[in-house]
Formats: structure tokens, C-alpha cells, sequence
DNA sequence: CTTTTATGAGACGTTATTGTATCTTAGGTT
DNA sequence: AACCTAAGATACAATAACGTCTCATAAAAG
């Protein structure tokens, strides 16, 4: 499993099953409690984990660096979810479907990524993290223009933002409970290739509406 | 002018050029500072305004009243915009393509509206008045499906939210430089209804390429 | 069984921000 | 010119949250 090297603030032995419990649980209620409220308190985070605020401190130094971490861990997810894409050289129009279809399940992570943007531009080792996998979507749009499957005129800034958007679309919905994560990322599919007008021919891969 | 009626409290004349002035400036720096930082502290705000923090104090009892007054105006400035909409009786995709033309030179506020909404949310005549501009929209939006702009299939949570983020990431374009508010809306237009695709018909009322 | 070590509870100090109050000054009204 | 009133500076009190420290307990290792 993925070791924060990212910083070396270590009081106790990881190994031991009170330590890895008590250090898993913090970091799911860190993200679940965050997402809330991003200002939700030290305390509450230690609540929802069910162990002590020393606790909490005996396995982060500070606030900031418990957040760095659960950041890191949600860069390393949605990383992992795109593993596969990699692995196979998918490119273009395949690729982007792809990354719709094995991010939307993390569209939490995602956007409580997002949400706490601040905290991460300030930690060098995930920015560079990031802009890499920045440069890979940019390299898949590049190629999905060169496919004729996305219109080439359209600026790149305006495609990477509206696939970021189509994710926090999705879980806005998957949230909301009005749809899964498998309706949301056909739909996320859908809007981003061909919009929401009355389908009139049949580029599409998946040419059956996702709903009946 | 609207006249902040959600709630009362006034502890002196507004129409003092010194008060409206002061008022002016201390909304204008909350959305300013807010926007960039949504906890920015009351001394930064009355700073970024050039008054005093006891000014402050005198026109807004407290941080929250600030920020619903903020959210306040927001929402005019939205609703508004869309108002020749409603005077004209545009219905369907025709409104749709205003409200996109419309709003996006604000969308500024309506992102600013958007994350600040846990502080909206206590505040009845606010919901009440955003509860108001979402049936419109909806109402819309059932027109486009039934002038077959909008494939009728399409779930209306999913509409309602890929409308307000394509907003969102024509203020994002817009904030960063890339776009003007003009062509941020035209894209949102095209992103909505045609996708990214390369266009193989000619069913969008702007046909020429937002690009050449 | 003994030793080691992670943890929980609680006390404490520090800091930042909010909100209140007062006095003096200067802008606006009459 | 006189009066009224909005504002700026500053001091003060209260509160919330962060971060540190200590002691006793219990879980894990040997």
C-alpha cells in the first residue's frame, strides 16, 4: 500500500493493529467529515473515527498535514483507477470513456479533492502529481482530436474543466441518490461527446439511451 | 434598487452617501475576498473595502448576516439577468440559450452563491427565491424536451446540474483568462446541446465554429 | 505472565477571530 | 455656521479550536 513518503512525521510503530486501525479509521472520517464541511473540526474528525483527539495527534502533527495526507490519498486513488488505462495504452475517445467510467465510482474523493484545491497547492510532491496526470488527460484529448472525436476547434481548457465538471456532476447525482455510478458515468460519456439534444445519428459506442 | 428586506436590522440612514457608500464597498470586497478565500476574516473584508472593522459591524450585525446579504444579492443579480426572459415569455431551448448568455458575465456571483450555500440553506426567503428560479429553469427544460432540443429521456436532476456547471466552468475559463464571458457562453451553449463531438449536423442555431 | 506500547481522557496554554463599546473626527444636512 | 450623524481607531471580553502534555489503562508482543 502506498506509504506517505510525502512527509516523514512518524511517532509509532504502523505495524502494530492499533496503530493501523486507528490511523485507517481517521482517514476515512477525515474525507467523510470534510466533504460535509470542510471546516469541520479536529474534534469532530476524532468523533467520527471513534478514537481520542491525542489519538489524532499521535498520528498527525498538525490539521494541515492530516488533510495533505487524505489529498494524497485521494490523487493516489483516482491514480490507481486510471492504472489500468495506462497499462493497456488506451487512447482518445477510448481512454476518456474509460476515465469517466473508473473515476465516477470515486466522484467523492474527487471532489473532496477539489474542495480542499488551497491545501494541496502548497505540497510540491502533490502538485507534481497532478500536473502528471493533468498531462495524460491532455494527451488523450489531444488524441481524441486527432480521432475526430472531439471537435479539434475547441480549446483544451474548456475540454479539461467540463471533464472535471461532468465528475462533480456525477457526484452531485450519485450524492443526491437519483443515480448510480454506472447512470452517471454514461451520462458523463454522453455530455461530453455528444450533448443533451434528441440523438440524430450514430457515433456514439453506446447507442442505446440510457434510459428506456 | 432591491432593499435588503430579508431581515431588519438597519442602524442608520442609508441614504447618507457615507452609508451607501460604505455599504457598497463592504458587499462588493465580500464577494471579492469571499470568493477567493470563503473564510476570509471580517478585518480582511473591511480592509479589502477600505472602511473600518467597526463600519462593518455597524451595516451587518454579524459574519452571517454579511454573507446572506451576499448571497442576497447574488441571487438578484441572477434573477435579473434572466428577467428579460420572462418579460419576453421565451420558452425552450431559446431560453435556455439566453439563460446561458445571460448569466454567464455573473458567473462570478453564481459560483460565489454556490459555495456559500450551507449558509443559504438556513435562510428561508433566500431558499425560497432560489426555489423559485429552479422551477423556472425546469419549466424550460420540459419545453426543450418537448421541442425536441433536449432528448426527452434524460433524467432532469442530471439537466438542472450539468446547467449549473457549465456556469461553473465558464467562470473558471473566464477567471483564468482563457475565455471572454461571450465565448465561455457560446461553449456552454454548444457543450449542452452537441457536446464535444465533431459536428455532423446542422441542428445548433450558431453554426460557424466558435473558433475558426 | 511480563514488558512494551498505543490509546483515551482531561487539563492547560496559545492564538485568532468575532463582537461590543467608547471617543474623536469629519462629512453631510439644515 | 451649527447641528447631526457616519465613520475610524482602539481597547476589551468572549469564544472556539489548535496543539501540547501527563497519567492510567488496555491491547499487542515476546
Amino acid at each position: 500500500m502506498w506509504l506517505p513518503y510525502v512527509f516523514t512525521y512518524l511517532k509509532m510503530n504502523e505495524s502494530d493493529p492499533r496503530a493501523t486501525r486507528s490511523r485507517t479509521a481517521l482517514l476515512n472520517a477525515g474525507v467523510e467529515t470534510l466533504l460535509q464541511n470542510s471546516n469541520a473540526t479536529l474534534t469532530e474528525i476524532a468523533q467520527v473515527a471513534g478514537v481520542g483527539r491525542a489519538t489524532l495527534y499521535r498520528h498527525f502533527q498538525t490539521r494541515e498535514q492530516l488533510i495533505i495526507e487524505l489529498a494524497a490519498e485521494s490523487l493516489m486513488a483516482t491514480d490507481q483507477a486510471c492504472a489500468h488505462i495506462r497499462s493497456k495504452e488506451m487512447k482518445g475517445r477510448e481512454a476518456i470513456e474509460a476515465i469517466f467510467t473508473s473515476v465516477m465510482p470515486l466522484a467523492d474523493r474527487f471532489h473532496f479533492l477539489l474542495s480542499l484545491w488551497s491545501y494541496v497547492e502548497t505540497n510540491e510532491t502533490l502538485k507534481t502529481t497532478y500536473h502528471a496526470q493533468l498531462s495524460q488527460l491532455k494527451a488523450r484529448i489531444k488524441e481524441a482530436k486527432l480521432d475526430s472525436s472531439i471537435d479539434e476547434s475547441l480549446p483544451e481548457e474548456w475540454l479539461v474543466c467540463l471533464m472535471d465538471n461532468l465528475l462533480y456532476t456525477g457526484w452531485y447525482c450519485i450524492a443526491t441518490g437519483s443515480l448510480s455510478a454506472s447512470e452517471a458515468s454514461k451520462l458523463a460519456i454522453r455530455s461530453f461527446f455528444d450533448g443533451m439534444g434528441v440523438k440524430t445519428n450514430n457515433h456514439s459506442r453506446d447507442d442505446e439511451s440510457v434510459f428506456p
